[in-house]
DNA sequence: TGATACGGTATCGAGTCGAAACCATTATTT
DNA sequence: AAATAATGGTTTCGACTCGATACCGTATCA
């Protein structure tokens, strides 16, 4: 019997732990726990349907209850913006304030990440990527929770023409770097049966 | 600019999440929180050296007076045992009791995990395993924590015959089973400056 | 016009977590 | 040997997480 997968497991968690450290420790000048870090860093990177407490809460693992606490401590801090959306006014909407998006700007919560990945070829880094993103597409059928992928990878894209962009499912245009953030409706294209091997390493 | 490391940092978060999640879970019928569960995991696989708070915070990021509660916990519960060190009447160590190992055979925390990896060729996840590895080791060294390893792969492990095998840093004698379990005086085996190439597995 | 669903907030209690003080044992220095 | 320092663990404290539950206002549907 295989053990590997286990291995995967372990490393998985263990840089998961490491990170979570790591986010504690650029959040504490601000007395950030580093939940609050990862909420921050997933409204910079969420589009125009995912900026709510209830995806955030999704995407985080938190219950609403849990999230609405987060969020109203980084409210008090100055660190994101409440509003009320238009349509439905039972939805807020969420957005990094000027010090919250100066606060990712300085802490960098990414960079050890980033350092720690340098010397590894941009291949091998594409074959992991695969592989995790298949067991979390797996992962998450199995439980039932939003898919959530960067946009431009989802099969409600649409492709205008050279320059503007539609979301099929929402019907809105979307703009160019609109499409490289991430989504909570995101849908896997393909039919969903292929399997692909990985390229080699190099 | 590559940013597929960060995508890479997003699915380990992501995965490490919802495995916390998962933890939580299976947890939840024994009134444990994620952490103990995976202290008890850690528990189960660690060798001789590293059956100790210190070394089980260290592998879980926690610091030793946070450790120090959940092992309380977990003792209360009936789910590990606790026993002096005969050398050093300081150290404590600890095993997983008769239930604490039931309970990881049935509740099978790591489950979920198996489930989601069940499609994935062992190529592609040895390959993700040999990229994550590398990121973690240097993570690791960037901020100096234990490198954790499974202790046939450590420099300071030698095979004395077929069978017999050996901790050179310890001076201990091994058994089979227990040079597969996690160490956390692990060191990296190469020649220590020289950066290593790719390499398999177990 | 209800009834019901839904997004979000408020409150509660058990527990996490780091920080710091503390205790016992071992190691080191004088 | 006596004093001192270092080390492994425990205790205590306060801020915070987190799920559960109840709740509020808005939307939807019959």
């Amino acid at each position: 019997m295989d053990k590997s997968p286990l291995v995967l497991l372990e490393l998985v968690e263990r840089l998961g732990n490491l990170m979570r450290a790591e986010f504690r420790r650029v959040g504490s000048d601000e007395q950030l726990q580093p939940v609050h870090v990862h909420a921050l860093v997933y409204l910079a990177r969420a589009n125009r349907y995912s900026n709510t407490p209830q995806a955030m809460a999704e995407y985080l693992g938190l219950t609403k209850g849990t999230m609405s606490q987060s969020l109203l401590l980084l409210d008090r801090r100055g660190l994101i913006e409440r509003y009320q959306d238009d349509l439905d006014r039972r939805v807020v909407r969420l957005r990094l304030s000027a010090s919250g998006d100066q606060f990712l700007n300085e802490a960098q919560p990414q960079n050890a990440w980033q350092q720690a990945t340098r010397n590894i070829s941009p291949n091998r880094i594409r074959n992991a990527v695969s592989a995790l993103r298949e067991t979390l597409t797996t992962l998450q059928s199995d439980n039932g929770g939003q898919p959530f992928g960067a946009c431009h990878g989802c099969r409600h894209f649409e492709r205008l023409s050279a320059r503007a962009y539609r979301c099929g499912l929402m019907g809105d245009r979307l703009s160019g770097p609109e499409t490289r953030k991430i989504c909570w409706l995101y849908e896997e294209r393909g039919t969903g049966v292929g399997e692909e091997e990985d390229e080699d390493d190099e």
